[in-house]
DNA sequence: TTGTAGGCGTTATCAG
DNA sequence: CTGATAACGCCTACAA
C-alpha cells in the first residue's frame, strides 16, 4: 500500500502538498496538484485512515445501536442511518444492545471505545438518565424513538400518541364504541403513550375508559395471542380491538381466529407500525405507520450536523403517525 | 482522555510495561502488573485504537457487505454475524450494496477502504469472477450464499437444489403430481439451484416436466402474484405450487385468494426461506427453511479464522435446508 | 523482566 | 504557496 511519502516522491513535492491538495481547502499551484493527481493515480494511492484519524483525531464513523438487528423495526432505521452517513463519505459502527439493561451499556461502551464521531442510539432498557449522562460525555449522541426533555434537540421521535389516538379514532369512526386494546410492555414510553393516546380518543369521542378491556402485552407475538385470549375470555362484547404493535396484532389474529369468530366480520382489528408483514396478514391489517427509515435518516442527519458546525438544525424530529388502511377494519351497522 | 504514558508515569514503570501488561502475552511482575492495573482503573485510560491500528495495522473491525440492509433475510444473517464478532472483542463495518453491480464493487471499495481485517460479502449482482479477484487482493473475504468452486473453503452457503427438492418431494409426498413452480430471476444461482431441485424431484418420482407449469418470478411479491396468475390462466389443473421464496409464495397466495380458490383446500402452497412473514401467513406457509443467523455466524467464524491462524478450519461452511411444515400444504386424496 | 527509542502514515504548525 | 518537522498514541525490537 502505497504512503504519502511515495506519493510526494513521485511528485516531486513535498509530503505537505500533497496532503493538501488531497484535503482541498488550502490553495496549490495547478501544476503541482495535477502532478500529485497523477502520482496517486498512478500509485492507486489511498490514505491510510488509521494514521488520519490518529492525526486528526476523527475517526469517520458513526456508531449504532438498536436493541435487535434483525428486527423489521431497526432494520429500516438502519438502512435510512446508512443511506445519509455514507452518502457524507462516512461509515457505520453497528452493534445491537439486544434489549437489557446492562447489554445496551456494554454495547454504549463498546462502541464508544470505537471512537465514533458519533452515537445513533435506540435503547428500550436504559433509563433516561443514563441516557443523558452518556451524552453529555462529549460524544455528540442522537436518540433514537423516545423523547428526552433534556436532550430535545437531539432526539428523533414519533408521536406514539397521536398514533394511538389515530388508530382508535379510525375504529370510533367506522362505528366502534366497544374497544379493546391490548398494550404494550408498561416500561416502555411508547406503550404508554399509545394507551394514553387510546384514551384520549374515547374520551374525545364521549365513551368512558373501561379498564376491562386493556390487557397488558409484551409488543410481541405471544403477549398478543395471549392477552386476546383473555379479552375474549372475558366477554365484554367488544367489536374491535387496537394492538399496540403489529406483532402483537398477528398474535391476536391467532386468538380470534382459534375462538372461532373472524376479523374483520366479527372483529375489527389494528395494528401500529406497519412493518412488513401487515400487509401478508389475512385480512391484510390496517395499521398505523411509523416511517422507519425516514427517521433513521433524520436521525443520521442530526448526529452530522452536530459534527459540521455547517448543517443548521433544519432537521426534522417529530414524525407523524400515517393511518394505513387495509383490511382488517369493518364498519359497525348501526 | 488518559494515553499510555499518564498511565506509566502514575504506575512508576515504562509505557512497554503498561503496554504489556494489556496486552498479554509477554510476562510481567505481579507487583508491577497491579500498579499498572490500578492506575488503568484510576485513569479510566482507555487504548486508543486509531494509533493501536496504525502501529499493529490491524483495525479490530470485519467488514459486511449485503444486498439490503432491512430485507427480513439479511438482517438475520447479519445479526448472526454481529454475535460472534463482537464475543471476540471485535467491531463491525456494515455497508449495503443495494444489489446493483456498480454498487456493489462501490461498497467493497468503501469498506476496504476502511482497512477491515476481513470481508464478509454477501452479493448479488457481482460476478464470482470479481469476487474471485477481490478476495485475491490481500484482505481475507467470505462469501456468503453463493458456492464458488475457487473459494471453496471461503463459501457459506446453503444447498439449494435440495432445498428445491425438499419442497417439491414435500408436495409429492402429499401425493401431489400436477406441481407448479413460480421460480426466482434466472439470473441467481439460487433461483437456478431451486428449480434444478424441483425438477430432479420431479424426475425422481417418474413426473414428467413441464415447461408450461413454470413462471419466472422475481423474488417478489410482485412477481409471485404476477406468475401465479399467468399460472392460473393457463388452467393446467395442477393443485399445488412451489415458490421459490416466501415473499413469492405470499404474492401468489394473494392471487390464488383473488381468483377465489383457496389454500390449501384448492391449491397447495410451499415457499422458500422461513422469514417471519411466513408464520404469519393465512394460512401458515409451509416452507423450507434457510438458517440465516447460524450462516452468518459461521461466516465470521470463517472469518476470524482467517486471521488468528489459530482457530482451524472446522467452521461449517455448507448449510442443509429444513422443511418447516406448517399449514399451507394438504394432502391430495387419491 | 524492564526501559529506551524508532516507526506506523497523516495532519498541522511555522518558517520561508 | 511550499517544505520541514513536530505531534498523534501505541507497539515492539533491541539493549540492558
Amino acid at each position: 500500500m502505497a504512503t504519502i511519502k511515495e506519493v510526494s516522491q513521485l511528485a516531486k513535492v513535498s509530503v505537505a502538498t500533497v496532503s493538501r491538495v488531497l484535503n482541498g481547502r488550502v490553495p496549490v499551484t495547478e501544476a503541482k496538484r495535477e502532478s500529485v493527481l497523477a502520482a496517486v493515480a498512478q500509485l492507486g494511492y489511498q490514505p491510510n485512515v488509521f494514521a488520519r484519524s490518529l492525526a486528526t483525531n476523527r475517526s469517520g464513523g458513526i456508531g449504532v445501536i438498536v436493541n435487535e438487528l434483525s428486527s423489521p423495526y431497526y432494520s429500516g432505521v438502519i438502512q435510512g442511518i446508512e443511506s445519509v452517513v455514507e452518502a457524507q463519505g462516512m461509515h457505520l459502527l453497528v452493534s445491537s444492545g439486544h434489549a437489557g439493561r446492562h447489554l445496551e451499556a456494554q454495547a454504549v461502551e463498546f462502541l464508544r471505545q470505537r471512537r465514533p464521531d458519533a452515537l445513533i442510539v435506540q435503547l428500550e432498557a436504559t433509563s433516561d438518565a443514563d441516557l443523558i449522562a452518556w451524552s453529555g460525555h462529549g460524544l455528540p449522541t442522537v436518540v433514537l424513538g423516545r423523547y428526552i426533555d433534556a436532550l430535545a434537540d437531539r432526539c428523533i421521535h414519533l408521536d406514539n400518541l397521536k398514533g394511538g389516538y389515530l388508530a382508535t379514532r379510525h375504529l370510533i369512526d367506522r362505528g366502534h364504541r366497544c374497544i379493546a386494546h391490548i398494550a404494550g410492555k408498561p416500561a416502555l414510553k411508547d406503550a404508554r403513550d399509545r394507551l394514553a393516546g387510546y384514551r384520549r380518543a374515547l374520551h374525545d369521542a364521549g365513551i368512558s375508559y373501561d379498564e376491562a378491556l386493556v390487557v397488558e402485552g409484551d409488543f410481541m407475538e405471544e403477549g398478543g395471542q395471549a392477552g386476546m385470549q383473555r379479552l375474549l375470555a372475558r366477554d365484554l362484547g367488544f367489536t374491535s380491538v387496537f394492538a399496540a404493535n403489529d406483532q402483537s396484532a398477528a398474535g391476536a389474529l391467532l386468538a380470534i381466529r382459534a375462538h372461532g369468530l373472524r376479523v374483520p366480520d366479527d372483529i375489527s382489528l389494528i395494528g401500529y407500525d406497519d412493518v412488513l408483514l401487515a400487509r401478508y396478514l389475512f385480512p391484510a391489517l390496517t395499521t398505523v405507520r411509523q416511517p422507519f427509515v425516514e427517521m433513521g435518516q433524520a436521525a443520521a442527519m442530526l448526529a452530522l450536523s452536530a459534527l459540521s458546525a455547517g448543517d443548521s438544525k433544519e432537521v426534522r424530529r417529530q414524525f407523524d403517525p400515517v393511518l394505513i388502511e387495509r383490511t382488517s377494519v369493518a364498519a359497525l351497522q348501526s
